[in-house]
RNA sequence: GGCCCGGUAGUUCAGUUGGUUAGAAUGCCAGCCUGUCACGCUGGAGGUCGAGGGUUCGAGCCCCUUCCGGGUCGCCA
């Protein structure tokens, strides 16, 4: 019944009428048959696209005709016939090959088919994650699907040239390497050889790259992929790629220069978009300021005002108190935003802030029949006039303020700005917003231990004219680190590296390690950077997440081939899962009884 | 670890105040049909209402527990 042996002379989705009256053979899966009793219309696909083949029992005789009969769903054929033109009034100008048809002459049945579980196609509304995961493979037989395969080998394609043509070395960095102490949690591979002890998948091959510079590798890169288990989100995954380089004798404007390069030339082949170069560069401080985050959004307004001259003592005390603890009131300000917030809506932002820490949200409208707001009460005139003049305000705005600790009232207001934005539809998505983020601090403080922690990571050097405040005020640090952001998303970060000892030692007392506790460590670079250091730097960005953003994608599981569901698990293979106790034997590995 | 949303036919969903035999579309199967292209017409099959327990004369619907999927806060140097 199935047939072996056939052979291809052209892709489905390729011809055209200038193949009109060839004899192709081509192979693919079923998309519809419509048998129309002495008439059969087969849709064929393959991963260019569809073509409609024609089974006429004058023209291929009645056993063909039995095997078209036969033909069911997601059926894998290889069908031989002629290219016809279609009549014009058969024309079918919805299909790319809508002008012609294949006359079957010859039809081989490679294999049959269930009756798959999703629809084939991009006019079904998406099926639940659930089921697309578990039939991830049936999935990327849709067009769409293939289509975002094909651009992210084309991304990736374009990375190597563009690397390649900088001079920079692709070097593969070890998969099995060592845990690291801070940061995320590392996904650890048990040693057989060595029972009791772990490998750990890199979370980036940063060390690795750093020992390249070293190994006077001058300019190295990597489409790397990285690991951290750490819950996921829409633009999160355990695993993922990035494009890592790093660059000897280099400063921050020649990596920047570089990574400039790479998004433009990708910018340019996948979508046609010319990037303008060089990229703005703004201050970390700046963005803070501004629009409350490290990662702006700067494709629409609503920028952060500080009001803290202002509040301190405005007559209303929730303000006064934020301003004289140390922390700030800050506002935003919606034009003629006063009559889009209905009551329930302001309460519904009172709550979305409060998932950021804020204690709550004070707002303000200037409706045509006056200004309302909670705290209007406690306003002299003076100081209402003195506000609206901060704000810029004018009749018809609606203003919101948040007054706490400076990290708070960033990420209050940084998250409303976007709330905002999403409710009244400001974004304009045509627009491809890339620049840097500069200066970021070295350092930040934690909460939890008591101590500073590197912000990038402890072999970021200080910018030079910082390096006295390392001990007098570390929190004033500057670091030589920059992040890439693109429409709000965090590309990627990178820095100069400290490759002064001196300077390494600082920063490891900084952030609470000892001389021994370092050693202990990194006692492995420490050891090698005594050896004659280039100075050096350099970034790495999230292939994915670009790829989010060159698709419009709204989740990263929908640019990769088989992505992980939000718990870290694989339905489709269901991993992570139980070994064998003969495998654990041999690992000196006991699993603890899980209780019930 | 916390919070929010969801789970009903292969799929996408509806299901009223707790009340007869749980519906629609699509897909699937069978029959008819020589120009369809979301083919059409006729007929048919298809359900552990995620799971377990409880309340009730009676539960898809109410309560408790739990599993699964999604989002998010924490976390992500």
């Amino acid at each position: 019944m199935l047939k072996q042996g056939f052979s291809r002379t052209d892709y489905c989705g390729e011809l055209t009428e200038r193949d009109e009256g060839r004899s192709v053979s081509l192979c693919g899966w079923v998309q519809r048959t419509r048998n129309l009793g002495g008439l059969i219309f087969v849709w064929l696909r393959d991963k260019t696209g569809l073509v409609q083949l024609v089974f006429d029992q004058t023209v291929c005789g009645a056993e063909v005709f039995a095997v078209g009969e036969s033909l069911r769903g997601e059926y894998v054929v290889c069908a031989g016939g002629q290219v016809r033109l279609r009549d014009q009034a058969a024309v079918n100008e919805k299909l790319k090959t809508g002008r012609i048809e294949i006359f079957v002459d010859s039809c081989l049945l490679l294999n049959q088919a269930a009756t798959p579980p999703i629809y084939i196609d991009d006019e079904h509304p998406d099926e639940s994650e659930s089921v697309r995961l578990k039939y991830r493979y049936l999935e990327l037989r849709k067009p769409s699907m293939q289509a975002m395969l094909a651009t992210r080998s084309q991304v990736m394609q374009c990375l190597r040239t563009y690397m390649f043509t900088q001079r920079f070395t692709e070097v593969e960095t070890p998969i099995l390497t060592k845990s690291t102490p801070e940061g995320a949690r590392d996904y650890l591979v048990p040693s057989r050889v060595h029972p009791g002890q772990f490998y750990a998948l890199p979370q980036s091959p940063q060390i690795y790259k750093q020992l390249l510079m070293l190994g006077g590798t001058d300019r190295y890169f990597q489409l790397a992929r990285c690991f951290r288990d750490e819950d996921s989100r829409a633009d999160r995954q355990p695993e993922f790629t990035q494009c890592d380089l790093e660059m000897s004798f280099a400063r921050e404007e020649d990596i920047q220069t570089v990574v400039e390069g790479a998004f433009h030339s990708v910018f340019h082949s996948v979508l046609g978009v010319e990037v303008s170069l060089p990229l703005e560069r703004i201050t970390w401080k700046q963005a803070m300021e501004d629009y409350g985050s490290d990662k702006p959004d700067r494709r629409f307004g609503l920028t952060l005002k500080n009001l803290s001259d202002w509040g301190k003592d405005c007559g209303f005390s929730v303000f006064e108190n934020a301003v004289s603890a140390g922390g700030s009131v800050r506002g935003i300000r919606v034009p003629g935003g006063a009559s889009r917030f209905s009551r329930k809506e302001l309460d519904a932002l009172g709550e979305f802030v409060k998932t950021f820490k804020a204690k709550g949200l004070a707002w303000m409208t200037l409706g045509e029949q006056g200004v309302k707001s909670p705290f209007l009460k406690f306003l002299s005139e003076e100081k209402l006039a003195d506000l609206k003049a901060r704000m810029q305000a004018e009749t018809g705005d609606a203003l919101f303020f948040v007054a706490d600790k400076n990290a708070v009232v960033f990420q209050a207001l940084g998250q409303l700005r976007l709330e905002l934005a999403k409710r009244l539809d400001l974004i304009d998505k045509n627009r491809y917003d890339l620049f840097w983020v500069t200066e970021f601090p070295l350092l930040e403080w934690d909460e939890e231990e008591q101590r500073f922690v590197a912000m990038h990571h402890p072999f970021t050097s200080p910018m030079d004219e910082d390096v006295p405040l390392m001990e007098s005020d570390p929190g004033a640090v500057r670091a030589k680190a920059y992040d890439l952001v693109l429409n709000g998303v965090e590309m990627g970060s990178g820095s100069i590296r400290i490759h002064d000892p001196n300077v390494q030692e600082k920063m490891f007392n900084m952030i609470g390690f000892t001389h021994e506790e370092a050693w202990k460590r990194f006692g492995f670079m420490l050891e090698a950077f005594k050896f004659g250091v280039p100075p050096h730097g350099g970034f790495a960005f999230g292939v994915d997440r670009l790829m989010m953003i060159l698709t419009g994608a709204q989740s990263l599981r929908d640019v990769l081939a088989f992505p992980k569901a939000s718990n870290g698990s694989c339905l489709m293979m269901d991993t992570p899962s139980a070994v064998q106790a003969d495998q654990l034997e041999l690992l000196g590995i006991e699993l603890r009884p899980q209780e019930k």
